[in-house]
DNA sequence: TGTACATCAGTGAACGCGCGTTCACTGATGTAC
DNA sequence: TGTACATCAGTGAACGCGCGTTCACTGATGTAC
């Protein structure tokens, strides 16, 4: 053959690679398959030979944005002081590299919405990436039980990715950081500051 | 003329509010102007009749999206009891009503990362509904100054857009449930509970 | 060892389709005389 | 009062374009004999 005996595979991880972070940067219908070809430096009409459909993409670049951004906060968190893990998980989330960075950040901030409105397929596809990334991360929360630190997930996961949204809407970077800090104060300190 | 004096600026608005809800419910690259003209009842070709364009409708119906958000919250908060009416508020933001009606909803929850890859131009035309949504939505939060009210807007907002938007994403209604409960037990009382 | 053939990742033209936008037209009514 | 014309919101065919997808082809290499 012309290529070595795992140059299939590696181009396909390369198409992977660039659509998780093409689609977190421009969104799932912004992005189109001869966009993410070229990303990866080939033509569109050679995507058929590694995916059977733009949809096919979608799922597996979705898992590997997730496994992606876990293994990113996971880090973060194993690096930091037994204690404060959670709290540096928070501080890198909400920090101002990643809200300019979709690229390269949780999928959930930039593309939730879209995964709403996706196929009962797509969701049901992605459903158990969604869980593991969970799963991974909410062993860092707060909470003395499995089920505490799984409502503390969805708390403190709810109020980053709400905080990080609602920034990149803004383009004034001075209210971009109140929002940050607000959120973060908050979810460290609680409203009492 | 052959219409009422009034009948050009009605169906303008009605356009403008039938693409407020379509906006909201298929997203800003998912509603096509022949659609928002359908659902108002006409063809596509009079659009141009009414707008310069698809931007100009983005703009005056998310101006409309903002308006009516706020004026829903508002009258939530005013019919609570007085000093409570930021819980009213975020109740009824973190209701399924809200979450299974993206569409008379706000539109911060569904469209906040679309709009945050719109033009330098749209964003800035848009800026200022914002910042009306948030100055009347302000005025219930928690706090003695008017700077704390709109720290604590940004937390208690960034957490429902964050909490409503993954609800969105999870098919099973009690896990729906599970997140909902846990942003509206977190802001209203806390971490402890 | 040399030649003919098979393989298959990647190419690029082509498909049907829906998009945003344009435009010549319609037809009910108001206005001018 | 009756007739000819002007108005203009709305119609629907048409435009160029980019999309997802298909397909005949290429050409470097491995294999068969």
């Amino acid at each position: 053959m012309r290529y070595e005996r795992e140059h299939k595979a590696n181009t396909r991880k390369r198409i992977v690679e660039d659509a998780a972070r093409r689609f977190r940067l421009e969104g799932l219908s912004g992005s189109s398959v001869a966009a993410v070809m070229r990303d990866t430096g080939l033509t569109h009409g050679g995507f058929y030979k590694h995916f059977s459909s733009k949809g096919d993409l979608l799922i597996e670049s979705m898992g590997k944005a997730f496994r992606e951004t876990a293994g990113w906060l996971v880090e973060v968190g194993q690096q930091a002081p037994a204690g404060s893990a959670w709290k540096a998980i928070v501080t890198a989330y909400l920090s101002l590299e990643h809200v300019d960075h979709p690229e390269n950040g949780c999928p959930l901030a930039v593309l939730a919405p879209e995964l709403a409105r996706s196929s009962r397929d797509v969701r049901a596809r992605i459903s158990d990436d969604m869980v593991n990334y969970r799963d991974q991360l909410a062993r860092f929360m707060p909470g003395r039980r499995t089920a505490d630190r799984e409502r503390a997930f969805f708390v403190v996961f709810s109020t980053m990715i709400g905080a990080v949204s609602l920034a990149r809407v803004i383009s004034d970077t001075a209210v971009r950081q109140r929002i940050l800090r607000a959120a973060r104060n908050f979810l460290l300190n609680g409203f009492s500051r």
